[in-house]
RNA sequence: CGGGAUGUGGCUCAGCUUGGCUAGAGCGCAGCGUUCGGGACGCUGAGGCCGCGCGUUCAAAUCGCGCCAUCCCGACCA
């Protein structure tokens, strides 16, 4: 392509509305604009990069034996009562009336719509499995829309479903898709990991994430020093191997302890360590008030709360609702004599003289035994998981660290294959419901995350796989004759080599130019102007380096496919 | 939804505290000229319901109230 004839408009600010680097960047790389709020334009260029990373996947998805199709973007609301996701889904799905006001969604996801097909085609065993995926725009009315495309209304997803007869096969389709997703962040040139996550709303059985490294990512996943294990932090375990004291404790005995409500408060005027303190923090779950203990130098993680007591919705209790329950004030709740469940974690059976709040304004309670002096309802892993923490798997170390979210493979189990009967007759002709899978990747999002893992100050440097252009050739002297025929000549080679490039044919000045070319992040440059073609030669720099070189005019082809090649392995290689 | 901030030519922003002449600058855009290897320079020019509405006032970009939009921090998720 010609630069003089697309549509390119890079800008040399960026609006003030971006705050992250891959919105700021995709702005001023003329690749999106942004049309209200979370929702974006995808302008020729950046539309290219969609298309790279959609092109990646669908060959990698083929490979995997999935076949395309492409759903309805609307979805009858009958489907989504089916399921019962009508009701749970949440103000994420945007609800809408046609003129016969019949009740639709704008789909945020497609297991109703996949799953409804499926069960009216399939009958026999003899079918499954049926593997089948789509890339197709989603939307989500997401609370707050952010961070340019990584987390907007409507966005790009690839989606695919797998339907099994027996939980040998839906592993086989799972593990399928895991290892195509390795090979696709591969190929994509990201620095990843793929974690053990949490189900969320589209719940099933077990899930994997697949994080692109990145410290502006949203996540936190714990990621073990020793072995191969990485989750979600929301997911992380907490392994507890201590064992269960049993040691005498004195009777409990108040203590006051005015105006002190945090841990830090409690524990300084006490001059006692945050170990030995129990926090108790009240949470709604579905409606029900409960109380959850954990040691004062922890925190509660609410997921794991949610998951043990299979709940649907999870809320820290409102301040009202705690000292209503507690009969004092914020700060004061505590164990002894309260009369809901409570769950302790299990790490608290390290110890038995604990101070814990006494439900009573300003006063606290000293040498608490849980056993002894309250009715704890259930012992659990309920803390969330901090740096340095025993690994569950090897007991190495833990670290944390910051991702982005690119993909999420769920094992869905029998999910929506029972609430929407989706059933075949085995070889003994009997009936059994489909086992399922999903398999997603945000398309627009790793547009994204790829930016924000690779960009320099000069502007994106972008994965050779991902990159709108695989070379980008400056002609500085459009205006000297002997300059341009050279240039397009060298444009012709390499067109014809099949190197997709744009020649920058405007008539600017170098400088903008050369800006221009490391802005867009295109991995080749050529440079070609008056003081290179006196000497015979073109001048090439690797995108990502710096590095500059020279190759001769004269055997243009094989030397720039060396050079590029070695760019290539360059990138392959790099730490 | 709670907390914080911002809305002024296409973009970045000044002006607002202390109301007052024709609302400014840089970039970008159009024309002409000089330039031409890392975002050139000069001259000329186009482009503004100062987010919207109501109010206060002789007079509002500026003060007050209401609304709207956008961005940032928390709960959602690819």
């Amino acid at each position: 392509m010609r630069f003089s004839s697309c549509y390119i408009p890079t800008l040399k600010e960026s609006p003030a509305d971006a705050e992250v680097v891959s919105h700021k960047l995709l702005l001023r790389a003329g690749m999106v604009r942004r049309l209200t709020s979370g929702l974006y334009i995808y302008l020729p260029l950046g539309l290219k990069v969609i298309d790279k990373i959609a092109n990646v996947i669908r060959e990698e998805m083929a490979a995997a034996g999935f076949q395309e199709l492409l759903l309805p973007m609307v979805q009858p609301a009958d489907l989504w009562k089916e399921t019962g996701r009508w009701e749970h889904y949440g103000k994420e799905l945007l609800r809408f009336r046609d003129r016969n006001d019949r009740e639709y969604c704008l789909g945020p996801t497609h297991e109703e719509v996949i799953t409804d097909l499926v069960r009216g085609e399939v009958r026999s065993y003899r079918q499954l499995p049926v593997r089948l995926y789509q890339i197709q725009t989603k939307f989500r009315d997401e609370i707050r829309p952010r961070f340019g495309l990584m987390r907007g209304r409507e966005f790009l997803m690839k989606d695919a479903y797998s339907f099994d007869a027996d939980m040998e096969g839906a592993q086989k389709s799972y593990q399928l898709m895991y290892d195509a997703y390795v090979r696709i962040f591969t190929r994509l040139g990201l620095r990843f990991r793929a974690v053990e996550a949490d189900t969320g709303s589209i719940g099933g059985n077990f899930s994997h994430e697949f994080m692109v490294l990145a410290d502006t990512g949203e996540d936190t996943i714990a990621v073990c020093d020793s072995c191969d294990y990485a989750a979600n932090l929301e997911r992380a375990e907490a392994v507890w191997k201590g064992q269960v004291c049993t040691d005498a404790c004195p009777a409990v005995k108040p203590v006051a302890t005015p105006g002190a409500h945090t841990v830090e408060e409690v524990t300084a005027l006490l001059g006692i360590s945050p170990k030995q303190l129990v926090k108790t923090m009240l949470f709604s779950v579905d409606g029900e008030t409960v109380a959850v203990l954990v040691r004062g130098d922890r925190e509660v993680n609410p997921v794991k709360l949610k998951n043990l007591l299979k709940a649907q919705e999870v809320d820290l209790a409102t301040t009202a609702a705690v000292e209503a329950l507690t009969q004092a004030p914020l700060g004061f709740a505590g164990p002894v004599g309260l009369r809901l469940p409570i769950y302790a974690d299990l790490e608290l059976q390290g110890g038995t003289d604990y101070v814990t709040g006494a439900n009573k304004g300003d006063t606290h309670l000293q040498h608490v035994d849980l056993n002894r002096d309250a009715s704890i309802t259930a012992w659990a892993d309920l803390r969330e998981v901090i740096e340095g923490d025993a690994c569950p798997r090897c007991g190495g170390r833990l670290s944390l660290t910051r991702g982005i979210e690119v993909g999420h493979i769920f094992m869905l189990g029998l999910k929506y294959s029972s609430s929407m009967h989706a059933a075949f007759l085995d070889e003994n002709g009997k009936e059994k419901l489909m086992i399922m899978g999903c398999y997603g990747i945000g398309v627009s999002r790793v547009a994204a995350a790829a930016i924000e893992q690779n960009h320099d100050d000069g502007g994106i440097v972008f994965p050779p796989p991902v990159a709108p252009f695989d070379c980008i050739l400056l002609n500085l002297d459009p205006r000297d004759e002997k300059v341009t025929a050279e240039a397009e000549a060298l444009y012709a080679i390499l067109e014809k080599q099949g190197v997709d490039t744009l020649l920058d044919d405007r008539e600017e000045r170098p400088g903008v130019k050369f800006k221009d070319a490391d802005l867009l992040g295109i991995p080749l440059q050529l440079v070609l102007g008056g003081k290179s073609l006196a000497r015979g030669v073109v001048e090439a720099k690797d995108r990502r380096s710096g590095q500059k070189a020279e190759l001769p005019l004269n055997g243009f082809a094989e030397a720039f496919s060396a050079w590029a090649e070695t760019v290539r392995k360059a990138w392959a290689g790099r730490g």
